[in-house]
DNA sequence: GAATCGTTTCGGGATGGCCCGAACTATGCA
DNA sequence: TGCATAGTTCGGGCCATCCCGAAACGATTC
């Protein structure tokens, strides 16, 4: 017999600002190192190392072992949904050094936010399958079906979109970050875009962030798609 | 400028389990005074007072002064959206006490869940709204429109229910809590229905909590309505 | 096997949070 | 005016957490 879920648990560990920090990088989906954690989080190893053990305990993130690396990531999609709506209310940084001001904005411009794409690239691809009748409309939170039958457009060959894989994951879910005001597009479509845009060479990672860079093949891309 | 949103600050201020107690009670929509919350989260006047203000200051909190009482609140819709996003991935309570156990049993059967109703009885009104083709079925965090036209059926007058008021406001939206495994109504149809509920005595409060009780006119009519 | 690299564990110090009782303020009521 | 009630502020004790450096550990490399 068990009662109440116990917030507390998961909100201790994601209350500290170090702790906050380390989250915020894995929402970019790929799995990071303890190495890679402790520099985004500015620890020193054995910190970091507690740090990331406190996260495990509760539950948010899972461990794989690769040689003598030790490989982090979010424990599931729910986790990664609890922290966007703790984002969702939290108050916004204060920007004090240059240096945090140029990170602030290769964030706005594009970045991952867990398995599909945010920003102002989010935005305009959000914008380029809604024109496209690949998705509806978004509002916050809803959920959207494909549309029947499955269109072979343009906009469809130029990302080789497939159709829904048949599991329960809903086809576009609107998902609000703090940039934009607006929903971008998640769910099914939302990772297949992302995919696509990595392994096509037209995003590339930036270091020790969720931040991308649009490449120079990936611009040219949109703007003939945007045409 | 500013720049990536600070979890570490509501996520601390939930982080702790009398306060967590507190923000619990407080899904229950109506606003309650410190007394109460001190009450509930078994503590001294004096660090509920504390705690409170922790609260409040991070935003998770509203106050309203009403004579010598002072009535809290959560701030707005998007705290409950994050509460139940923590309760999904929290872990359960053990319970030891009998008493607890019955407080357990009481949440199970019928509960408010911020402006809806839950547990039990929510999912008895979900599947009798579903069945009368008011709502969809239901998807976790999905969003569904009113029926067109707006359906005058036994049920629809039964409970009283009118039309969306055109708002933004969702009709339906699937909220997911730890009993049950299955989404129940919330949304404007939610808020209807629990209003229903209160304003004709078919739940009483239970003091101290957020479960309710189905008084025995209550029972009649859904025993009626589903048969 | 020795050196190296990434990571964890341990010890210890500083800090801050949580809790309470006592004193204080504000409201309501006689 | 005086007293009771609701709530906050203050002071102080205690404990958990957060940080780091030193040392240990395990895997890879030479």
């Amino acid at each position: 017999m068990s009662g109440e879920p116990e917030i507390a648990v998961p909100a201790r560990a994601m209350g500290d600002p170090a702790r906050a920090r380390m989250l915020s990088a894995l929402l970019g989906e790929r799995a990071l190192s303890s190495g890679e954690l402790g520099r985004i989080a500015r620890l020193s190893p054995s910190s970091t190392s507690e740090h990331l053990h406190v996260l495990a305990e509760a539950g948010l993130v899972l461990v794989d072992n690769q040689g003598r690396h030790r490989f982090y990531r979010l424990a599931n999609s729910d986790v990664a949904r609890a922290i966007e709506s703790l984002q969702a209310i939290a108050p916004l940084a204060r920007i004090s050094s240059l240096r945090q001001h140029r990170a602030s904005r290769e964030m706005r411009e594009a970045r991952t936010c867990y398995d599909h794409l945010a920003g102002d690239l989010g935005l305009r691809l959000t914008d380029l399958l809604h024109q496209g009748g690949i998705i509806d409309e978004l509002v916050v939170g809803s959920v959207g079906q494909a549309p029947e039958p499955f269109p072979d457009d343009h906009i469809v060959r130029a990302l080789g979109l497939r159709e829904p894989d048949g599991s329960r994951r809903p086809w576009t879910r609107g998902c609000l970050d703090w940039t934009g005001r607006r929903p971008h597009a998640a769910g099914q479509v939302g990772a297949q875009v992302l995919a696509a845009f990595r392994t096509n060479g037209w995003i590339t990672p930036r270091p020790d962030t969720r931040a991308v860079q649009l490449t120079a093949t990936g611009e040219h891309l949109l703007q003939e798609l945007e045409s």
